[in-house]
DNA sequence: TATCGTATCACAC
DNA sequence: CTAACGGTGTGATACGATA
């Protein structure tokens, strides 16, 4: 009988992940730093975000400030590079490429992971098409990966996890092809807080009721964990027992809120500065916006001190501006940051991070024209918009912007030791070595 | 009373 | 040289305000 007659069919999804994403990819172009412990950093050279195995053994912990773990980056020669987005965006568009070639149903998760509804497909074969995919993305792109199968995408990601830390899995992991003991081995030695979904403080709160392993969590009593907890904790336990109750979403819907904001890499005392990082701030946020074709009905803007200078006077604000019409004109919305930060800005403080945020978003097509103005000025600032998204998008990011975002830039971000746009910018690419 | 808006929390990556 | 601690997004829940 074909089950798949049934809406409760079950399921085989596959979830593929890059192994230490951003490291990998920064060893993809220059081999050499294979025979060293690597980490990426964040902006401004802040925190440690990704680690290859080498610097997890020496004890280098995720999120891990880089200036706090300078002896060790002495001792064994660890080397922090600063992050590329460009250069890993672009290795994550190849990657989903080759991944979608896998199966016509796929979602994009995250910069570094999809699901593939594999469902359907022949049962004894899927191990092998696991190996195709790592094949064929180390081969194209150089990157590893690694494929975890189950029957939801909670058991999917609980499958990746340990085709990650069992080699003998040789990179692949398919629950639905294990034995039951063995399963059942394989969760219990698992934390519960490797649950997709249990963070640092449900963890705890498990625990609390004497819920240590995954196998603990999927036996627990589903309405039990609803009361104790949420829908959300109830959703797990069905899926961890094989009830899909998060579907793969192929289609992205579009943000609900755009946010832009940065720690600066010296903190800013004077007005100007902060007007000059907001607009800037405000720029990207609305070419994010009008990329998906939305318009903003609410602009937010704060500005605050570092919480991490104790001995420094505090001052932390922000502001919600709720907009006379929906618009996606960064003019428009500079001038309302811009406004809005007039009110907040404190002088005598020492100002670390600045950000804006745009939220009540429609979708363009359905927007009503702004009664108060005439239809010749709305048409006229959608064609200035698409005019600088179009030159930008040719010549480069900030060929054409608002003189507002500034020149100077005291307060822009420290990045010490980037990597080149290997794959994004020609005038980047290393000559190659005879060798 | 039902719903709304908003702040807060928790989580992921 | 010294100081130096990310950014973006979602959903659930709690709670007072509001229609």
């Amino acid at each position: 009988m074909d089950v798949s007659y049934f809406s409760n069919a079950q399921r085989t999804i596959a979830l593929i992940d890059v192994n230490n994403f951003y490291v990998s990819c920064e060893r993809s172009f220059d081999p050499a730093l294979k025979s060293h412990p690597v980490v990426v950093l964040s902006n401004n050279d802040g925190c440690i975000i990704s680690r290859s195995n080498e610097a997890k053994a020496l004890g280098i912990k995720m999120g891990e400030p880089w200036f706090k773990c300078q002896e060790l980056v002495k001792k064994h020669k660890i080397k922090g590079l600063s992050s590329n987005y460009a250069l890993y965006a672009d290795m994550s568009n190849r990657v989903m490429t080759i991944l979608s070639d896998f199966s016509p149903n796929q979602e994009i998760y995250s910069i570094d992971e999809c699901f593939l509804d594999l469902t359907g497909f022949e049962r004894k074969n899927i191990l092998e098409y696991g190996q195709q995919m790592r094949n064929r993305i180390l081969k194209w792109t150089g990157l590893p990966v690694c494929v975890g199968v189950g029957s939801t995408k909670t058991l999917a990601k609980l499958a990746n996890h340990i085709a990650k830390k069992n080699t003998q899995f040789n990179g692949v992991c398919h629950l639905n092809q294990l034995r039951e003991g063995e399963l059942n081995r394989l969760f219990s030695e698992l934390d519960v807080g490797e649950v997709w979904g249990v963070g640092r403080k449900l963890a705890i709160k498990l625990k609390a009721l004497d819920i240590y392993t995954v196998l603990d969590l999927k036996q627990a009593n589903s309405e039990y964990m609803r009361q104790q907890f949420s829908v959300v904790m109830e959703k797990i336990v069905h899926e961890l027992n094989g009830t899909v109750c998060i579907e793969l979403e192929e289609i992205v819907p579009p943000r609900k809120q755009i946010l832009s904001s940065r720690s600066f890499g010296h903190s800013v005392r004077d007005f100007n500065s902060l007007a000059e990082s907001i607009s800037l701030y405000m720029s990207r946020a609305a070419e994010k916006l009008r990329s998906q074709q939305s318009l903003a009905n609410i602009v937010q803007v704060y500005i605050r001190t570092s919480p991490f200078k104790l001995d420094e006077a505090q001052y932390g604000n922000g502001m919600t501006i709720p907009l006379p019409a929906p618009t996606d004109d960064t003019r428009q919305l500079v001038k309302v940051a811009l406004w809005a930060l007039k009110r907040l800005y404190k002088p005598n403080f020492n100002y670390a991070k600045a950000g804006v945020c745009l939220s009540d978003m429609i979708p363009r097509a359905s927007a009503q024209f702004d009664l108060f103005a005439s239809e010749q000025s709305n048409s006229r600032s959608t064609r200035l918009m698409s005019a600088m998204d179009c030159i930008n998008a040719k010549m480069g990011r900030e060929s054409i912007k608002l003189a507002s975002e500034g020149f100077a830039r005291p307060w822009k971000m420290k990045q010490g030791n980037k990597s080149p746009n290997y794959t994004t910018r020609w005038d980047q690419i290393p000559i190659a070595s005879k060798n």
